[in-house]
DNA sequence: GAGCTATACTTGAGTTCGCAAGCAACTATA
DNA sequence: TATAGTTGCTTGCGAACTCAAGTATAGCTC
């Protein structure tokens, strides 16, 4: 599948764009391959997962909605209709709050941080393989710092016209 | 309040992970900025622009459905709906193969040219505002070559120029 | 040229996600 | 305490993809 594709060549001598295509690409190579592992191993995808491990670092494994949401960077709809994927897995569990009526907690359930932990270790060893194991570990730092940069443009910052 | 979210942001100590972590929320936060400008400034998403381009840059403006696929990471079937949109609004069309039965060009139109040449001058500027700005020129040289080590992620680097 | 296998493309079904709109509950103002 | 604005969450709808399966054509190989 590979060996023809080679052949394309960089057209633009524009450093910025020739990156951004790169990034693109690599991002839509990996999250494929990560995916498809994650979800073949375990059942999840990557937003599941990536929610999972936000409840499994936060106080109590519990967190709100809406703060899962500017974490993982989906937006509340988003969060909404997977928390229900995982609720009917019996994941996660909701808890409501005591002093603000509006906002529900996700919490883990014990399947749901079984589960993580099981997940966790294969998938990390996943991004190992396919992520990390591609660059030296100055450049890894260099890569993770380069990225750093980068603005996380919250949900709820971007709107009107 | 942005404060909290930052430290749910990095979880591991595990540079491989951190880094991974950033590279998505770049990608999530990046993608998402600059597929609203697109969509506001022009009607078209990422891929679309993306098919344009590849379109823009091939000889005769024309590729085969399968290199398209290949060179934008996208699958069969979804370059075939893609293209659908695409022909539909008039800016790509379709051209059999003459010594392929199994093969139909796609073609961009004079209207299509048009679009790509329109498109790419602002697109390109987010890109630089977004993407690039956030980086010394040395960096981004630097951001570039740490990203083509990725599986993939040089498949197609037809930009600017 | 008959029978395989591979390739190019399309279609049907299903998933994930965003936007817009809506509701309910909290907060601030007066 | 009325009222206006904000926040947290959910729902309807549609867009963008993917996978699996199907069709048609090409290119072997015997």
């Amino acid at each position: 599948m590979s060996s023809q594709i080679l052949t394309t060549q960089v057209i633009s001598d524009d450093v910025t764009q020739v990156a951004w295509i790169r990034f693109l690409r690599a991002h839509a190579a990996l999250t494929r391959e990560l995916s498809a592992r994650l979800e073949a191993d375990h059942g999840l995808t990557m937003s599941d997962f990536d929610v999972l491990i936000q409840l499994y670092h936060a106080d109590g494994h519990a967190m709100r909605r809406v703060d899962i949401a500017r974490s993982v960077l989906l937006t509340a709809s988003g969060i909404t209709r997977l928390l229900d994927g995982l609720e009917r897995c019996g994941l996660v569990a909701k808890k409501s709050c005591e002093t603000d009526a509006r906002v529900s907690y996700a919490v883990l359930t014990d399947e749901g941080l079984r589960k993580v932990k099981e997940a966790r270790r294969s998938h990390h060893a996943d991004i190992d393989e396919l992520f990390g194991a591609q660059l030296e570990p100055k450049e890894r730092e260099l890569l993770a710092e380069l990225l750093a940069r980068f603005p996380l443009a919250h949900t709820s910052e971007a709107c009107s016209a």
